[in-house]
DNA sequence: GTAACTGCAAAATATTTGCATCCTT
DNA sequence: AAGGATGCAAATATTTTGCAGTTAC
């Protein structure tokens, strides 16, 4: 068993520190992506506004966690599932964001349609923004 | 035939003034979405940061333009072209992305297309974003 | 020991608010 | 004339950068 934030960092050739792994440890336990006010949240006092900014940086890069971006341009994290290697995300799965509670998750089993474009036009990646209520609040 | 941006302004009940009709003209000129900085650009000189915010939110509230976001939480805007109402637009569209000229336009004969979503999740809105290379650039 | 990581200060950016003045209707 | 719109200053919010000190390996 052991602790999964550390295999986490040890998987991804990253140093252990305790914000890391207060950061990961809130990842693992929360479905939901968390913003940057959310995991000041969770990590309490003791912990300095930069390092979070350079940790979730530093994991975006690593491809431990992946930006989730709502209608209005708000910013969340969310670990990536599948794997993602430095610099090389695969998130073809729909993210939704509930209009009632808030919470923004990836829903991992919907594949995004395919779709057609207009002559000229070529797909690279798409992102899909759902808006609607979630179970919870249904 | 007279000048759309006035007609536009007079339709949506709102005041003459130069820096609307210049960014409305901007707007009409131009396909792609535009940011706040294209808009400083077209303006040039003599135009208030402050009052572009505002003529933005202005607009948007109207449903004259609505606002686009991009991957990384770029913000843009673009006319609305169906009938939109104040507070009440309707974006079934696509907005497209290229990654090589940035620019990003709203694909209007392309629909978003409906999507299976898991039991308890109810949809109200669909944003979608493709990014690749549009046609200029291919 | 050394490179990586953190914490603090400060800079750079982006957006909003208050208020006095000006302009459209 | 009157309310809406603008411009300026300043407040907020968000993210980045520099650097010295600390820590994991």
């Amino acid at each position: 068993m052991g602790n999964e934030s550390l295999n986490i960092l040890k998987k991804f050739d990253l140093r252990h520190t305790d914000t890391r792994e207060n950061i990961l440890r809130g990842f693992l336990s929360k479905s939901a992506a968390m913003s940057h006010g959310d995991i000041e949240t969770i990590l309490m006092e003791g912990f300095d506004r930069v390092t979070i900014y350079r940790t979730l940086k530093t994991f975006v890069d690593k491809g431990i966690i992946h930006k989730i971006l709502d209608d209005q341009g708000g910013v969340k994290y969310a670990l990536c599932n599948t794997n993602c290697k430095s610099g090389d995300h695969h998130h073809d799965h729909v993210h939704f964001k509930c209009s009632c509670c808030g919470d923004t998750t990836c829903l991992d089993h919907v594949q995004i349609p395919s779709i057609d474009l207009p002559i000229g036009f070529k797909r690279k990646e798409i992102n899909m923004l759902v808006q609607g209520i979630c179970p919870n609040c249904n």
